[in-house]
DNA sequence: TTTGACTTTTACGTCAAGGTCAACGATAGT
DNA sequence: ACTATCGTTGACCTTGACGTAAAAGTCAAA
């Protein structure tokens, strides 16, 4: 079997435009096959567009989701790239707690917000 | 005393540059006091500057940002704009949710990435 | 066979968020 | 008086991440 995905397909389901797929390919992201010039995707593709999109939504560049996939697909076997590496995770995670501590803070604030506007509302309703 | 900052004090302090603090001014997010044509911070102005950051940190755009300052100096007091508003928020906080699982995510595998560099290091340390 | 939906490449356009550069004023130290 | 440091405005430049339009190929249904 070993569906293949249309790009159409993907798009749909991902809502993201065709361009898009085709700049994350001229970028080096992913390499679905050709049948001719046509483009087939396969579930494996799919999963890296899915990671890709939740890189994406967190903030990362194409070049730091390049890097990413890279590591990935061929990780670095010597020492000093290895050390290298593990500080660059290290910087990453560092950067992420703090988007995740960010993001609690703002949604703290939402609840606040909500409250004010519900007695808003409420002083409002009784007035009417 | 109500001290005041200067442009530079506070562009050390949160590592950006003077021409992000000017653009901030001319997109409305802040309103620096002047003497003459100096802008002169103050604590309020720096705080501000605080929450611009960390907006900008979770991704959200000028204009997000904007709007939600908006929302602080003067909350809609009418019913149709609270409900607006209200929505918006829900909006936001899904949003927000959406990303911090995309971080946890991303911060797990961080680990596991982590966890392969140092097994690969000690197999490489014991050859040597 | 024509219509419609899908696909392709190439290429220029856009938008946000600043960067950079020029030209200048105020103030303080030597 | 000269230099450094810090401040200003204004204008154009850059970068990332696509959008959009042109021109054309493929394939199935009506």
């Amino acid at each position: 079997m070993n569906k293949y995905y249309s790009i159409t397909e993907l798009t749909r389901e991902f809502g993201i435009s065709t361009r898009t797929l085709r700049f994350y390919e001229d970028e080096g992201l992913i390499h679905p096959e050709r049948r001719g010039r046509t483009r087939l995707f396969r579930p494996a593709d799919r999963r890296l567009i899915q990671e890709i999109l939740r890189g994406r939504r967190i903030g990362f560049t194409i070049a730091e989701i390049r890097e990413i996939i890279q590591v990935y697909k061929d990780p670095p076997g010597e020492m000093g790239q290895l050390q290298l590496l593990m500080s660059r995770v290290e910087e990453k995670r560092e950067e992420l707690r703090q988007k995740r501590k960010d993001i609690e803070d703002t949604l703290a604030e939402l609840d606040n917000v909500e409250e004010a506007c519900l007695t808003r509302l409420a002083e409002i309703g009784v007035g009417t």
